[in-house]
DNA sequence: CCCTCAAGAATTGTGAACAATATTGTTCGC
DNA sequence: GCGAACAATATTGTTCACAATTCTTGAGGG
């Protein structure tokens, strides 16, 4: 992922985060002007961060409509949801099977990690909490030592993120603390390996399921995108 | 994938095809003013289509120094076979897996697909068959009934195609005859999950086979990409 | 003959002004 | 009051000129 200048790359990670903590939901209309000002750069460098972002389909941009953050259909939250389960279980089998010399790093990394969710999660950190909740999983594919796949499910990851946001915008408190993560680690660290992609596999199943089999329940209602929020510049 | 006009798009769907027939090769040189005038379009509208192209990471952009095909390291391309070579099977098994009423117009699809295959195989219509051949993979992904998969796959297929072209630019002439791709195709009709997903398997590591395991034996070499080749506009 | 360096050309990057379009607010008739 | 046409505003899209950078070419000196 490239073509951006240092300080357009900035911009996009500034907003990716704030979409993966729910700084900015789904819907939130994201105006050039704004955020030029709000990022202290030209408006064509927005430009083209937006273009960059509804690349990914995690900005969905409406010819002369200007650009907001996506939401999802429930169909395609569940097709993001399908693609990870048929990904990460695999993903997290091979960091299992890994010979020892490489495991052990991998798991520290990892444990260090959930480490990190753990601290977090006892206080009222809730962004904080999801974006490292979210990490998690690209992290398992980075020690899985395939930069191609790991930028996958970094993706893949933001979009669930926006399409759990889109679609149980209240269901967090509690719905992935970092326990199944820590699961997952220690199969790993046990070279369990179908154990670490059964529970890998189970983890995201419990994610999707909130996107339920049916139609519309509790989605995020306004049309009326009214609030511009910001994230802080 | 989105954010591009029609007009873009256009533009940017001749560059791909370009790429996967290799009559655009990797290191070819980019040159936005020649673009423009090629597809006669302004050329902030080739920027944007580069930049996308570049976030694809098939196109290799450098600051001030313009956009070239990428060139895939044996690495990068290896990473992305590996990527490949863990998602195509599992959805070659899934189609197997299909019910009878939803696997028979796949199969269909599939098969008349194949057929494109076999009828430009004869012919000496190398640039075409590359197409085809590729898209095959693509197919497979899109009657699974993902489209989120197939647009990943749909990536991995073209980088696959560079880093092929930059690491084994002559061997093609039969790497991949429409055999194998028959081969899984039948296994998928007849409801053999396993050995639709082993066939997958297998071909993909032929395919990533011509990467070799170590390292340099033949590359593309001329670091000086003269003769900017440029597509038919 | 090769290397270094400078001038020129080619290419890309940036910013601002302008045009096109959509959204909002207002007035008028009913 | 309510709704529709119309004006005002806000936002996005496009174009152009020029600035910044890199590449090429050729001359000069070793």
């Amino acid at each position: 992922m490239s073509g951006l200048s240092p300080e357009e790359r900035q911009v996009f990670d500034h907003l990716v985060a704030a979409f993966a903590d729910r700084t900015l939901a789904p819907g939130v209309r994201l105006v050039e002007e704004e955020l030029a000002q709000a990022f202290d750069v030209n408006r064509g460098r927005i430009r083209k961060v937006l273009l960059a972002l509804s690349q990914m389909q995690v900005v969905h941009h409406v010819p002369n409509r200007g650009a907001q953050v996506a939401r999802l259909s429930r169909e395609e939250a569940r097709g993001v949801m399908d693609a990870r389960a048929l990904i990460e279980p695999e993903v997290a089998r091979r960091v299992a099977l890994l010979p020892d010399a490489t495991r052990a790093p991998a798991v520290a990394r990892l444990s260090a990690h959930v480490g990190r969710e753990r601290a977090v999660a006892g206080d009222g950190l809730r962004g904080e909490a999801l974006r490292l909740s979210g990490q998690f999983h690209v992290i398992v594919c980075e020690v899985a030592g395939n930069p191609v796949l790991g930028e996958i499910v970094d993706r893949l990851v933001l979009l669930s993120s926006l399409g759990l946001a889109t679609h149980a915008p209240a269901v967090v408190s509690d719905h992935c603390g970092p326990q199944e993560h820590e699961a997952i680690v220690s199969a790993i660290s046990r070279g369990a390996a179908e154990e670490a992609a059964a529970l890998t596999a189970a983890h995201l199943a419990k994610i999707g399921a909130v996107l339920g089999h049916a139609a519309g329940t509790g989605s995020i209602r306004p049309q009326t995108d009214s609030s511009s929020g910001k994230s802080e510049p």
